[in-house]
This record gives structure tokens, C-alpha cells and sequence, in this order.
DNA sequence: TGTACATCAGTGAACGCGCGTTCACTGATGTAC
DNA sequence: TGTACATCAGTGAACGCGCGTTCACTGATGTAC
């Protein structure tokens, strides 16, 4: 296996210690390193402490300032990202016409906007990638909980607008529907963020959101 | 971090090396051992030119004369594992009543078992684990194209009785709807394989195919 | 206002480890004579 | 039927690499007096 570092990683630049009581400056600048090596295409193989020690201009030990290990520096970027998403849905409702069926739409393509710009951050983020390692690092299950909880609570509240105005099809249970529906669009997500080119027809995403949603 | 080789691999049992001519053997017992540390609960990173020796009981370089590389194992493995999966889908068809909407669930269902029995082996044939890292190594893109094909096929075959049974609404384009049946799946089949327990009702699964196939 | 000093932010060298890969090799076994 | 030998199946030692992690340290900067 050819594994060539300098090509890959462009230089860090020659960077300024931060000043006296702003040390906790450096963990968003080794967060923002990480999620940079994610968005150059490597995937979660490239994020290493010394990797994103490289990206951010600093020694490696100095990480330890500030994460305990490296899973803790992807739950950060996990937890980030997951902001970013949320705020991203939340900016798409907020722009769309106000009725259920325009927000539903806004919704769920901002959704799939944000795997489809950034896969490798989604797949970081809803692929499993490491969470399986959880016992011997200093990420618990709490810290797991509740990490996408305000965004799928956006989508439920948008398909409850589509069924309160008439345009889709009332079941017995609002949540067990969205739930249906995220995973619908994960998968398309998922499988955008993987493949090349995806195959199927250009309208995937609209049969799956109506499919879904029960749209009349 | 804690790397502990010998607490988590199960010893290799004593090898008998195989009779002259029938080395092309070892092939087989590589993918099986590839697919053991899979099984056993390691995600991806845990296969490795040499862990894999180790589990199959030879040497590390004995790998040479099969594969080119880890990632020609793991293709070796998915490729196997698609088979396998393939297989189980026609079972489940075969075994279902004669109509539409049985065998649509038997063969749905038979998919997302297969997820939630393998996971590991899952996440491998699905979760792009390996496809980044293409330019490497030994692996084309023709390697990659058609790999899901045949269990794909099935997909549609059954969707399509459905709807000439007319249990199913019709429309204009089977394909397309298959994709999207799929992908509500895959959707389901990745989640399931990547949380420890998964959030919602019981019958996701029910509704996410009902919807999707467009059941009347 | 000047200076000694504690603290903060971060470094550099070193360690042991598992990895992929190479190389020359060994020893069993089938086959030609 | 016996034996020499080519071939096959696989080994063992070694290499350089990047990794995570430790340790003692350095040098700038704010603060107490």
C-alpha cells in the first residue's frame, strides 16, 4: 500500500500561540482541522491525532490539552456537524412558502443537500464509523443520546403540518411515520455519500419524500 | 488507546497446509477468516493483512499469492457476502405463498434480517467502507459496477407482481420505484446494523415497505 | 514604574506497537525416468 | 519398483512507516509587589 502524507495534507501554515487565557481557542481550531481532512475526501481513516496535529499547525502532544483521545475529537465533530445540519434544515424551513407540503419539500432536500455536499462529514456523522469503539474510549452512551433528537424533531413537526393541512394522509402515528420517513431519507443520503454516481432515475428523492410522507 | 491483539482474536487453530495442487484452497479459508473477524464484532479496522493471517493460522505473507492486497480481500468478501445475500433473498421468495404481497415481505424482511444478523458484514457491502480508497489499489471500478445486480433484480420482480396482481398501486415507472423501495430499506438495514437499539415503533419496517411499494 | 515570578500554551524527542511488504528460504509431494 | 528432482505451498526474519502516548522541557505573558 502507497501511503504518501505530504501529497495529500496541504502544509499547515506557520500559526501564533494563543495568547494567555485563550488556550481553548485551539479546540475549535483542531475541530475545524478535522472536519477540513474529512471534506478533502479522505475518510475517517485519515483523521488521526497526528494527521489533525499536522492540519492544525501544532505538535501532536498539545491535543491532549484538550481531547482525551480521538474519538473524543469525532464526537466533537459530530456534535458540530449536527448543529450545522440542524441549522441548515431550520434555514431551509424558515425560506420556504408557508405550507406544509413547500416546508416538507425544503425540509428533506436540505437534508440530502448536506450529505450530497458533504458525504464524508454524513457518513461521520449517521455511518456508524466509531461508535463501535465505545468501550475503550471516554465517549459514553449519553454522549451518544440525543445527537440528532432537534433535527428529526423539525421533520416531525413538518409532517404533522402536511397531515393538520390535509395534504397527506393521516396514519394512527405521527412519530412511527417520520421515523419511516428519516430513514427513507437516510438511506437515500447514505447511499449518495458513498457511490460515485448513484443509480436510478433523476426523481428518486421526490418518490421516496411523497412515497413517505403519504402526500395525496 | 488500548490495543489488545491476543484478548480478542481467538487463536488459529494448528494448519495443515493443503495438498499440492489444491493450494487455490487457502483462497477460500482467507475470505472465511476476513468474514470471522467480521463476525466477531470488529468493524473494518480490525481486518488487516495481518490479523487476518493470524485468524486463518499462516503467515502474513502467504496472503501474497491470493490477493494483491487487503482491499482485493475485502472485494473477495463482499462479493461473497452479496452471493450469500442474494441466496437468501430467493429462499425467503421461494418459501413465501404465491402472491404478490407475501413474497414482497418475505424477501423485504429476509433483507433487513440479513442486516441485523451480519451487521459487520453489512456495513462492509454497503457502507463505502472500502470504495474510497480505489486509486490504491487493485481494485476497478468494473470490480465495483453490478455488484448488488442479481439481489436488485429480485426487488423488482416481486414489486412488479405486486402490482400486476394490482395489490399495488402502478406507476409509470417500476424501476424507479424499485430504487426507492430500496433505498427506504437500505435506510432501515444501515441504521440496524450501526445503533446498538434502534429509536421508534416496532413496525417501522411494515410501514416503510407498505409506503414504499405502495400497497392498497 | 520596574522587576521577579508563577502560570499558561505548547514543544521535541523518544518509546513500543502493529502494520504492509520484501526477500531468501524450506520442506513436503507428485512425477519422470 | 525405486529414486532423483522440479514444483508447489507456505515460512521466518527483517525493513521502514505512521501511529498513540509519555515525559521533561521552553518560552512568552500576565500579575503581585
Amino acid at each position: 500500500m502507497v501511503t504518501s502524507v505530504t501529497n495529500t495534507e496541504s502544509a499547515a501554515p506557520a500559526r501564533r500561540r494563543n495568547r494567555r487565557g485563550e488556550g481553548g481557542k485551539l479546540r475549535e481550531e483542531i475541530i475545524a482541522a478535522a472536519v477540513a481532512l474529512l471534506d478533502e475526501g479522505g475518510d475517517e481513516r485519515a483523521v488521526t491525532l497526528r494527521s489533525v496535529a499536522r492540519k492544525a499547525g501544532i505538535a501532536a502532544p498539545s491535543i491532549y490539552a484538550h481531547f482525551a483521545d480521538q474519538p473524543s475529537i469525532m464526537l466533537a465533530v459530530v456534535q458540530q456537524e449536527m448543529a450545522v445540519l440542524t441549522a441548515a434544515l431550520r434555514e431551509a424551513d424558515a425560506a420556504a412558502d408557508r405550507n406544509g407540503r413547500s416546508r416538507l419539500f425544503a425540509v428533506c432536500n436540505a437534508y440530502l443537500d448536506f450529505a450530497r455536499q458533504h458525504p464524508q462529514r454524513y457518513r461521520i456523522m449517521f455511518g456508524g464509523l466509531w461508535t463501535p469503539s465505545v468501550e475503550d474510549t471516554s465517549i459514553t452512551d449519553a454522549d451518544l443520546e440525543s445527537l440528532g433528537v432537534e433535527a428529526f424533531t423539525l421533520l416531525v413537526e413538518v409532517l404533522g403540518a402536511c397531515i393538520e393541512e390535509g395534504v397527506a394522509h393521516a396514519s394512527d402515528d405521527l412519530y412511527g411515520d417520520s421515523v419511516a420517513l428519516w430513514l427513507g431519507l437516510h438511506g437515500l443520503a447514505h447511499q449518495r455519500a458513498v457511490v460515485r454516481k448513484m443509480p436510478g432515475p433523476e426523481d428518486v428523492a421526490e418518490r421516496l419524500i411523497k412515497a413517505l410522507a403519504h402526500l395525496k
